[in-house]
DNA sequence: CATGCGTGGGG
DNA sequence: TCCCCAAGCAT
C-alpha cells in the first residue's frame, strides 16, 4: 500500500494524531463537508468550528440555505473574513437545489462549475465526501511537498505546474487511500511541518526529509509578500458591513458615514460591496444585507 | 498571472 | 508593537 515512500508513516501517523474534527466525521453529510472547506478558505480551523456548527444547526441541508435570502447567510458569516464567501455559499445552496435535485455533485467537473468551488475545494469535497482519488494541494500540503520532496523551507508564492505535478505523482493508486493520503498530509502540514516554527522532532518523514536532511536552509529569495490591511479599501468594506450585519433593519446613509473619514474611499468600497451583491440600496436611500 | 478580497491569533 | 499567516477563488 506504500504508494509513495511517505505514504505509510504519514498514514500511520494520521491514525494516531488526527484532529477530531466534525466534517471528518463518517456522518458528515457531503453539504456539511462543502460548508466546512469554504469556510476554511484562509481561515483557521478554530475560528470556523464555531460558525459551522452554527451554520449546520440552522442550515442542514442545501434546500434549508437557499429559502433564505442571499443577506441572511452575510449576517450568518458574522466576522469569519472574506464575506463573498457566504455569498457564494448561498449561490451553491441554491444551485444544488436547483440543479443538481438538492444533493452535492460528486463529479469533480461539476463541483468545479459551482460558486466559490476551485481547484482545491472540488478535489477536497470529491475526495473527503464521496471517496474519489484527486490530489489535493492547499498550503499545507504545498509547504509540506516543498519541504520533503523539493528541499526548501516555502513553496512559490503562486502554485505551480510542477507542484500540480508532483501532488497527483504521489498520490497512491487505491481511491481510498488516496483520500485518507489527502487529509493525512493536509494535517501534518498543519499541526507539525507549520510555516514558521516545523516541529521535526515529531515528524514521521523528518528522516526522508529534503530540506531537514539540506540543514534547513533559509529561505533565499524576493520577501515574501505580506497582507496590508490597515488603511486598506478591506477594512473599510469590513467596517461598513459591520454596520449591516449588526443591525436587524436597513440603516440610513448616515450609519455608514461614520466607520471611515475619508469620503473617497468610502464611497468606492460601498460601490464595490454593491457591486459585489454584498449591500442592497434601497429605493429610500437606506442600505441593507441583500434579499 | 498578479492582485484584491477580512479577520484575528500567535511569535 | 508589528508582522506573519490561515483547508483559495475570481478576475
Amino acid at each position: 500500500m506504500s504508494d509513495n515512500p511517505y505514504s505509510t508513516p504519514v498514514l500511520a501517523w494520521y491514525e494516531s494524531h488526527a484532529r477530531d474534527l466534525p466534517w471528518r466525521r463518517p456522518d458528515a453529510s457531503p453539504w456539511s463537508i462543502l460548508v466546512s472547506e469554504i469556510m476554511l478558505q484562509q481561515t483557521p480551523v478554530v475560528r470556523v468550528l464555531p460558525a459551522w456548527n452554527a451554520w449546520m444547526e440552522r442550515w442542514p441541508t442545501p434546500a434549508d440555505l437557499a429559502r433564505e435570502p442571499s443577506g441572511e447567510a452575510v449576517r450568518m458569516w458574522n466576522r469569519l473574513g472574506y464575506p463573498r464567501r457566504a455569498l457564494r455559499l448561498h449561490a451553491c445552496a441554491v444551485a444544488i437545489t436547483e440543479e443538481h435535485g438538492g444533493r452535492v455533485p460528486e463529479d469533480h467537473a461539476t463541483l468545479l462549475s459551482l460558486p466559490g468551488v476551485g481547484s482545491y475545494t472540488a478535489a477536497a469535497v470529491a475526495s473527503f465526501a464521496f471517496g474519489q482519488r484527486h490530489a489535493i494541494l492547499d498550503t499545507n500540503v504545498r509547504r509540506v511537498l516543498a519541504r520533503a520532496e523539493t528541499g526548501v523551507q516555502y513553496p512559490p508564492k503562486t502554485q505551480t505546474k510542477a507542484e500540480t505535478a508532483l501532488a497527483e505523482s504521489l498520490l497512491p493508486s487505491a481511491p481510498s487511500v488516496a483520500a485518507r493520503w489527502g487529509v493525512a498530509v493536509m494535517e501534518l502540514g498543519a499541526l507539525v511541518c507549520t510555516a514558521r516554527t516545523p516541529a521535526c522532532a515529531d515528524c514521521p518523514i523528518a528522516h526522508q526529509c529534503a530540506w531537514r536532511l539540506a540543514g534547513k536552509p533559509a529561505y533565499d529569495g524576493p520577501p515574501r509578500r505580506g497582507q496590508t490591511y490597515a488603511g486598506t479599501d478591506r477594512q473599510v468594506r469590513g467596517r461598513l458591513l459591520a454596520v449591516l450585519r449588526d443591525s436587524a433593519h436597513p440603516v440610513p446613509k448616515g450609519a455608514l458615514d461614520v466607520v471611515w473619514d475619508d469620503h473617497v474611499q468610502r464611497e468606492r468600497a460601498l460601490d464595490a460591496l454593491v457591486s459585489d451583491g454584498l449591500v442592497d440600496p434601497l429605493d429610500d436611500g437606506r442600505y441593507a444585507l441583500p434579499g
